[in-house]
DNA sequence: TGATTAGATGAAAGAAGCTTCAGGTTAGGA
DNA sequence: TCCTAACCTGAAGCTTCTTTCATCTAATCA
């Protein structure tokens, strides 16, 4: 198996007849439903072409290898997720701080929760394939749109929106994955997804009331503990203020 | 490539004799220096027996097959991550939830950057060879770990530990591996660091005061939305008033 | 309808690495 | 010192999958 180091290659030949397109979309398909049914392991070009009821010839007629074969499900999966986000972070501009988290979260999950299992199925396909280059510009792509979104607030966000936003994604994708690869991921997205619009929102009231506070944490001998500490307080006695000046969001 | 159905079969043969233990613990070793220098797909059994200077043979008398010897050094490496972790935890049993949180975090972040390169090399391993199973293993010591360490805390915690642990990891978890994929992990790595133990500080903040206000949350005919939204401005309102009183922690 | 191009086929070549095993070497007890 | 068990060696067998390419079929256009 020659598997040869791979470049992001894109179809040889692009469909230019109806039934060819045909056939890379079964193909794509067909990629996905042999790693759902017989796991990376088993998947095989051969299996795939014949999943997708053509030769493999054919296969290799779209996509010049394996890898590149995987790179485009994979991609083509992280896409929906990313539109996904993006479109609410869209949606979302000038909102309140927490209406776009909301938002975001609930777009983010039901993205990636909808077809889960095929999730699972490619994180164990992404570490070859280079699938960590693919996941990354999707993760940027993620990233921007966040940041994108956070900088039309008219509220008082007084952290670096770019660091925001990772805290966000990280958080966002880390518990999302943790929720995935726990097998049993139904009954927890609820409460989940509750919770980590809780946190969000905890998040975002103490960072937009941060540096408002006088002097607070530029002063003094602190250790970077006690500073960090301090920052939060202050951020909580900000919000507070701040709050009951709203009344009611949305 | 006979790459059978893999169990996790350990060591066919337990050391005996000083030399053979040296083996295995070279072999290990080269496993990971193989996995840096040349990457996951140049990594052969033949190329590990090289470098760790033994032949197959010999590694094949300890590793029953490739998939076993990568397991191993998984394990490995996600253990030393998950003792460090269980050890602060013990350590800060009693302590204030910010406290806790602080140590936590500083202790993860720094095992995982302490041999960073490897742990994004294994990550790419550790979807062939079942690694899920070994993460999930690793998680649930970290997940019950931080459980226990919570819920030693004199402080109101309304929340279910279980939840706010899961919330804790994932965002760790997330943002460290968010980091260690971006390529430049020591530069972002203080950022991020203060930032995480800030929206950690932010988020216990709002939990230990959930419930603690009146009625709130329960009533009405909110949407989930609201209702969340609700829930944080309850906790941060409470949380001031918790502040005033404590004054300092540590 | 004939010519031309797009698309499809699948047997078989070739590759490459995992794993074995028959035979050598070393250590340590009697 | 001798013997036995532990340990080590590495060439070669074996398996499995990727990829090619000569050939065939279907569509499109004049």
């Amino acid at each position: 198996m020659p598997q040869r180091s791979q470049v992001l290659l894109e179809p040889r030949k692009s469909p230019v007849q109806a039934r060819s397109a045909a056939s890379v979309d079964a193909i794509l398909e067909a990629t996905l439903q042999v790693l759902l049914s017989a796991g990376k392991e088993r998947l095989t070009t051969t299996r795939v072409a014949l999943r997708a009821g053509v030769s493999v010839g054919t296969l290799y007629q779209y996509f010049p290898n394996k890898s590149a074969l995987l790179q485009a499900a994979l991609r083509r999966h992280l896409a929906e997720v990313t539109d996904a986000v993006e479109l609410v972070c869209k949606e979302q501009k000038g909102r309140t701080l927490r209406q776009m988290v909301t938002a975001l979260i609930t777009a983010f999950l039901q993205a990636k929760m909808r077809d889960g299992k095929a999730s699972v199925a490619l994180y164990s396909v992404s570490s070859d394939v280079d699938g960590a280059k693919i996941a990354q510009q999707m993760g940027t792509r993620f990233n921007k749109a966040i940041v994108r979104m956070l900088t039309t607030t008219s509220e008082p966000l007084t952290t670096d929106p770019q660091l925001v936003a990772s805290m966000l994604q990280g958080a966002m994708v880390g518990v999302s994955r943790r929720m995935l690869e726990s097998g049993a991921p139904e009954q927890e997205l609820d409460t989940l997804r509750r919770e980590l619009i809780f946190v969000a929102c905890a998040y975002l009231d103490a960072c937009s009331a941060r540096l408002s506070v006088p002097v607070a944490g530029a002063i003094g001998d602190a250790d970077e503990e006690l500073s960090s500490e301090r920052r939060a307080v202050s951020a909580i006695a900000r919000s507070v203020a701040q709050e009951r000046r709203n009344g009611q969001h949305r």
